[in-house]
This record gives C-alpha cells, sequence and structure tokens, in this order.
DNA sequence: CGAAAGTTTGAATGTGCTCAACAGCTGTGG
DNA sequence: CCACAGCTGTTGAGCACATTCAAACTTTCG
C-alpha cells in the first residue's frame, strides 16, 4: 500500500528494514477523495500528514480576483503535505484533482519517527527540500519559459518523478488534468494552453488525449524545454 | 554576531540557552563577499551552511539564453543554504548581491545539533519549509500577478522578514539591489520594472531611490499586492 | 575627471490574454 | 431513445501588458 512511497524514499537513500517498519506502524487509515475535493484547507490547524497513494493532487493558492496558481502537483508515493509537521498550519490548500486515495500519518507519529531515527528525520527533511527545489523549478518556469517550454518542462517533470514509482516509462503516462489545470500550474489561461498543446502536438514532441500523456520525443521534448532532471535528485546518495 | 540569526528563530520558537550555547558553538569561521561574488555553486559538494550576517544575497538558476530567475532573496539572520545539509548538492547558485559578511557552520556541527536537540532540528526544518513557503509565494506572483503587483507584493515581503530582525520599519528599508535585478525576481525586464516603479512612485505607495525602499503608504502597498503576511508564519508558535 | 554601470524614456513589436462562438463528449431526465 | 445541460476542448479576431531595441541621461566609483 506505502510501497510506492518506500519505492520514492529508497530510490535516494537506503532505509532499513526497522525503519521500514516503523513507517509502516506509523500510518493510521486510509480515506478516498473525489475530483476536486479539498484535502487539507489552508490556514487551518493540521493533525496529520497526508500519503498520496494513488491519484494526483495539487497545491494551491488563490487570488481575490478568483484565480488561483498551483504551486506543485503531487503523484503517487509522495506526501502531499509533509510540511505541516514543522508548520502545523498551511499557507495554501491541498486538493485532489482526479480522484483519489490516501493514507493519513498523525504528527505524533511523525515526531516518534524522527526522534527515534534521526536518519529518518533527514531522509523527510530531504524530501521538503525537494519539494522546496520543485517550487524553484516552477519559479524559473513561470517568469522564464516561454508557454511552449513551460508545458514541455512539466511533462517531463512528472514522466521523471512518475518514472520513479513505476508509474511512467519513456512513451508517457496517465494524467487526467483537464487544459485548465494545467494553466493553473504554469500561469497561463487554458486557451493559450490548448494552442500550446496543438504546437507541440504538431512539432511531434507530446500528444495530450483521453487522460493520457503520450511523448513521442522525450529527448527532444527535454531539449526543447530545457529540462534536466538534477533538480529532481534522482539519483542515490550517500545512504 | 549571530544575534540577527537567534532573533529571528526566537519570533517563532523558544530557544533555551543551551540551544543558544550549541548554535554559538557551531559557527565556524566568518567570510565577505563582494557585490555579485558567487558564495554557493550549484551542483558542487558542499560541507557548510551559509550564515547571513549582513548584505543581501539571491539563490537563483540560468537558462541557456543567458537569463537567470532569482527564487529567493536571503536577508541577515536568514541562511542562505540550510538546505545543503540534507541536498548535499545544491540545484542553484547562491550570490551575494551586495556585500556582504556571512557565517559557516559546517554541516557536522548541523548534524550534532540536531541528533542532540530533536527541537531544534525541527525549527530548522521549519526554516527551510519557510523558504518554500516563499517559493510558492513567489509562484503566485510570477504566474498570476501584474508587474505592479509582483513589485509591491516583493516589497511588502521584504519589509516584513527585514522588520522581523529589526532592519525595516513601517517607512521603509535599506535595499541595494538594481532594477536588473528587482527584474531577475520578479519575471520582468529591467525596462518594465523602470517604468513600473514610476507608477508606484506616482501612486504614492513606494519610492525606490538611492539604494532605499521609501514605502509612503505600507497598507496601500499591502492593498495594491494583496499582500497578506501569513505565508511568512510571523507570529510564535507552540514553542 | 572620465569610464562604467545603472536609470529613464520613446517607438515598434510580440507573446499571451480576452471575448466569443462552436464542437464534442458525458450524464441526466423526460 | 432523444433532448438538453454542463463541462472540456478548439478556433478566430482584436487587444494589452510587457518586451525589444535604441538613445540619452544620471549616478557611482576608480
Amino acid at each position: 500500500m506505502i510501497e510506492l512511497h518506500l519505492r520514492k524514499l529508497r530510490a535516494r537513500d537506503d532505509i532499513s528494514a526497522e525503519e521500514e517498519a516503523a513507517i509502516r506502524d506509523a500510518v493510521s487509515c486510509t480515506r478516498s477523495y473525489r475530483p476536486d475535493e479539498l484535502v487539507v484547507p489552508a490556514r487551518q490547524q493540521t493533525s496529520g500528514c497526508t500519503l498520496l497513494l494513488a491519484g494526483i493532487m495539487a497545491r494551491y493558492k488563490d487570488l481575490r480576483s478568483g484565480e488561483r496558481q498551483i504551486t506543485e502537483l503531487h503523484v503517487p508515493g509522495d506526501f502531499a503535505d509533509l510540511h505541516s509537521f514543522t508548520l502545523k498550519k498551511l499557507d495554501h490548500h491541498v486538493t485532489a484533482l482526479t480522484a483519489c486515495t490516501v493514507a493519513v500519518v498523525p504528527h505524533e507519529k511523525v515526531q516518534a519517527i524522527t526522534e527515534r531515527f534521526p536518519h529518518l528525520a533527514r531522509v523527510y527533511w530531504f524530501q521538503t527540500n525537494l519539494d522546496a527545489a520543485i517550487h524553484r523549478e516552477w519559479e524559473v518556469s513561470l517568469g522564464r519559459r516561454t508557454a511552449l517550454q513551460r508545458l514541455g518542462h512539466l511533462f517531463c517533470e512528472l514522466q521523471a518523478r512518475l518514472a520513479l514509482v513505476g508509474l511512467a516509462d519513456a512513451t508517457g503516462f496517465d494524467f487526467g488534468l483537464t487544459q485548465s489545470e494545467i494553466a493553473e500550474c504554469m500561469g497561463l489561461t487554458s486557451v493559450h494552453v490548448n494552442r500550446t498543446l496543438k504546437e507541440l502536438r504538431e512539432r511531434e514532441l507530446v500528444e495530450v488525449r483521453n487522460g493520457r500523456v503520450s511523448i513521442q520525443d522525450l529527448q527532444g521534448l527535454q531539449r526543447a524545454a530545457e529540462f534536466d532532471p538534477a533538480y529532481l535528485y534522482l539519483e542515490k546518495r550517500g545512504g
């Protein structure tokens, strides 16, 4: 059930059997969410962290105009709000974009684990720093990349993150977001996303259709989007 | 010397005398940097964290075109690269924008402190999550706000962060960045920053001149920029 | 004092937005 | 089974915010 999460952790660090047992023990209950259902509201006290098992979630902030900016997408195996352990109240909302199932880990369990296993504390600290690295890369997209590069980069990022947990290969991945939601990620309008997807299709780089991102030319896409996966820290580290 | 750092920590958490002593003990040496001097290069192994004592630093990533996107600014009291403790290699550069002085804390000291004081581990984990919250707010600016709001929001953020360590009040703060550097933060060109600063001046909200941001109407500025300081977690927390 | 860096302004251009209409698909109810 | 509503996706025309290019001006600093 939390296999994808362990897979994600073990892609970067060694996790002992004892540590694994502690993580498994920490999961209290599971829940399901429908598309567009709010999972964690901003500004409210939180009491646990949400481990995404299936589906796509998003962190977002909204503006007075009614628009919203999605600041990160979450894929299975991710904690959507591990930072709620230290922040207690979030500065953003967390919502399910597609149908999702999650496991909940109470903050006390996180505290117990991190105090008993300082190594796991660093592993999870690392995971929140990885979120920050993803935020930084999105800042680059939002600030300096063209619409074509933004979408290309987003698909490259998702391909890499999903491949890490076995949910994508070089030919693509399932991806049920609407063009409006993609627009909310990349600071564009849905109309412009539509035109840009058309261009990506015409250039024979990616095709997005029927809830699937079909990558025709991964290398070409990465080149066009100036994608360098280093910020995702995909390689195994010291231990 | 690290008073501003302690002040920043204590604004949110209680730090015991013992913890303070451990932090003071961890600082190994101090260094100075000139404007535009690279402090931490991306992709290279790091061995310590950089505590900013004076001056303004920036995290940035650069693009093939030669442009760069600044992803966060650092003010005195901040660790510019606390996340290097868990990431080891950074996905971005850290540079001095103005003349800076720093204190260096070796990673072994960070490790020792966080293992000896789990509470401090959470305090520093919190600090890196604060960086992520700032990244998120910049994503909102870069993705959805107008040029006027972006600059206004940036000045509000800096005012709040600098005020926390006593380096700003409601009338403004010293701020030696060029218009090009401001542009690199907010995804604009220096020409457009110039025109936008003119508009902010004409609206009698802020005036930027001679290395100082003079705020004429802080409330008006915050309203215009849709600034809500909640994401900076300025209030004291549980302990 | 002179060179270099930074700021200011104008004119033309362009990427992406707004507004609008329409097509396609799914689900619902008569 | 069809009519219709609602959501998503597609396309066109005109517009706007921000960019590019260029020149002049001001400040900083060696």
